[in-house]
DNA sequence: ATGAAAGCGCTAACAT
DNA sequence: ATGTTAGCGCTTTCAT
């Protein structure tokens, strides 16, 4: 029934600065140490002390400066996290592992979408070991000049990097097998019959997106299929970018029965575009998304496992932070293919 | 081209520990508050000491210490973001603004998702709060304890509370006009000829969910509909959790004709569970999700505006960190009803 | 068991 | 213009 009235004179926030060990001390009338001592849970302390270091502990409302610990201990129980964008669902779901994974080390987590701008993701790094994070987990943006990532990693703030390796440098990974996982999705259109098969990605200069359009290729070669670059379109996916690239190529004179998409994002857009289309091409999307069973047909998926990847690079952040100075560590997180229907449509015969 | 190789010898990482502002004054033979000047920009001082400095700084790979500079001047630059999930669609695009709006101000984001988990909320809040984030926006659990909330603002530090009022605390809060926004979803329904109008929501406890019933029972009163409890399910949106209920009541002798559901993740639950279905119920969403207007048909939804929401709670922050002890702030942000198809569908006569 | 004192890396008087 | 010093709030020897 303490309701303080939060808007009266003087207002409850803002008010006196917070209290300190040293006020504790005080108000307890013992040592600074001792103080310490309870706080930390140091057990050789008397009991009669210990009771009036709590009882002035609760009457300041006192507790722990922990910015001020860690700079006496030298860490800061935080480790940086650079994502391409939260709104994204696959990196939320990253976000969401590697959010669990460091709170289970008592490790928070300053968090940070770069939305692919390299400026925005230099600022970003720099600012989070300015802080002194333990560590950084990267997912870089593609265009971006990565000396100041080997400086700071030099100068002992351990990363690493996840989707995406940094340009030149040779550190810890955890990618998606993006490759084959891509070639397994497009040959799974070949075994349904399908020889014309489009590939609709992200900017080439994405390193994922060549990885995926390497993977197309790869099964197209395997089928002793001919590539053929009309069938291909790779830009940073929206309905706008897609929609009259795409129109055209079903336009050719032979045009493709079914298309590749290279991540979730090109996926839904391609989706919109192809929105009320009587008849639509097989379909197999890079990365799996929220109601892909719901659509009709489901649409099938090569899967990513993105809480996986997270989780994959916070272990190994977290073991660089205790210590290991091993070799870099390159994990590859394999893909799952799920038919759910798209995938699974025959070539129109005509 | 200076490839260091990471590891070799003792590791590039994990090395000595990082140079200070004192090893830097006496490499370039200044005095440690020169150093501190031209680190800060501050203009008076010599070119000659000025290039001394950054040579130094250069040669050891110096970057300033910033926990330290915060401890001194007693901000820390950074807020806390308590949110329930960040795989949650709506939070991550909180999220997403919260992180612009605060990147703007040079202040950096600690976030973590609650889980719904009072307990884990409460580690979150108090450890946030222990490293002495400047401010703090918060989604409370609706189950939970809020005392240490009130506790930790009455020490200084300010908190926003956004989608969920915190229980029994005055303080500012960001909401959604659940109840009007929910009773504008309910008479969209009506006035499609719909009378009987089932209403599936997350679980009762949570305010939002309770809101959305109130604005639920509010349509139905003003259209002089019978409230009629059988057509009323309610728990934490799963399709196990909701199949069941949702197909007794359908089976009813007198079976709704049209749906209400009261967030995305019962929307999309809903959604599975009559995956198939030959014929399907109207239906009205509140919030809106991606591909909602993929789907066919496309879904009729009441949308919330989570970025707005996300934006308005760091204003409001920013404005109590900057000093403002005005009286709680109540910020309600209206929703948008969203035509898609779904909502539009008449109630099928028998 | 307890306290005094040094120091983490920085900033901000205060001298000069 | 530049250096010296105190001190932010804490932990951690080191005495006692």
């Amino acid at each position: 029934m303490t309701r303080t009235s939060p808007h009266t004179a003087g207002s409850a926030s803002r008010g006196q600065p917070r209290a300190t060990m040293k006020d504790v001390a005080a108000l307890a009338k013992v040592g600074l140490s001792t103080v310490s001592r309870v706080v930390n849970g140091d057990n050789r302390v008397s009991d009669a002390k210990t009771a009036a270091v709590l009882q002035a502990i609760r009457e300041l409302g006192f507790r722990r400066n922990d910015s001020a610990r860690q700079l006496r201990v030298g860490a800061t129980q935080s480790i940086g996290l650079v994502i391409e964008n939260v709104i994204d669902p696959f990196f939320s779901h990253l976000t969401h592992a590697v959010e669990n994974y460091s709170l289970e080390r008592n490790t928070l987590l300053l968090s940070a979408s770069s939305t692919r701008d390299p400026e925005r993701t230099r600022r970003l790094v720099l600012e989070f070991c300015a802080r002194r994070v333990d560590g950084l987990i990267v997912t870089p943006a593609d265009t971006e000049e990565t000396g100041y990532l080997q400086a700071e990693m030099d100068a002992g703030t351990p990363m690493v990097f996840v989707d995406r390796p940094p340009r030149g440098i040779e550190a810890d990974t955890v990618l998606t097998g993006d490759r084959s996982g891509a070639a397994r999705g497009v040959a799974h259109l070949i075994r349904h019959g399908h020889r014309r098969i489009a590939c609709v990605t992200d900017r080439g200069q994405l390193h994922t997106a060549a990885q995926r359009l390497a993977g197309y290729r790869d099964a197209l070669d395997a089928a002793a299929i001919r590539y053929d670059p009309e069938l291909v379109y790779s830009a940073t996916p929206s309905v706008e970018n897609f929609r009259t690239p795409v129109a055209r190529m079903l336009a050719l004179d032979n045009p493709p029965t079914a298309v590749f998409t290279g991540n979730n994002r090109s996926t839904v857009a391609i989706l919109r575009v192809m929105a009320g289309w009587d008849t639509r091409p097989a379909l197999v999307g890079f990365d799996d998304f929220e109601l892909a069973d719901a659509l009709h047909p489901g649409v099938t998926v090569v899967a990513q496992h993105p809480a996986e990847m997270g989780r994959a690079a916070a272990e190994q952040l977290f073991r660089r932070i205790g210590g290991d100075t091993g070799p870099p560590r390159h994990t590859i997180l394999g893909t799952t293919l799920i038919p759910r229907g798209s995938g699974e449509i025959p070539p129109s015969r005509k």
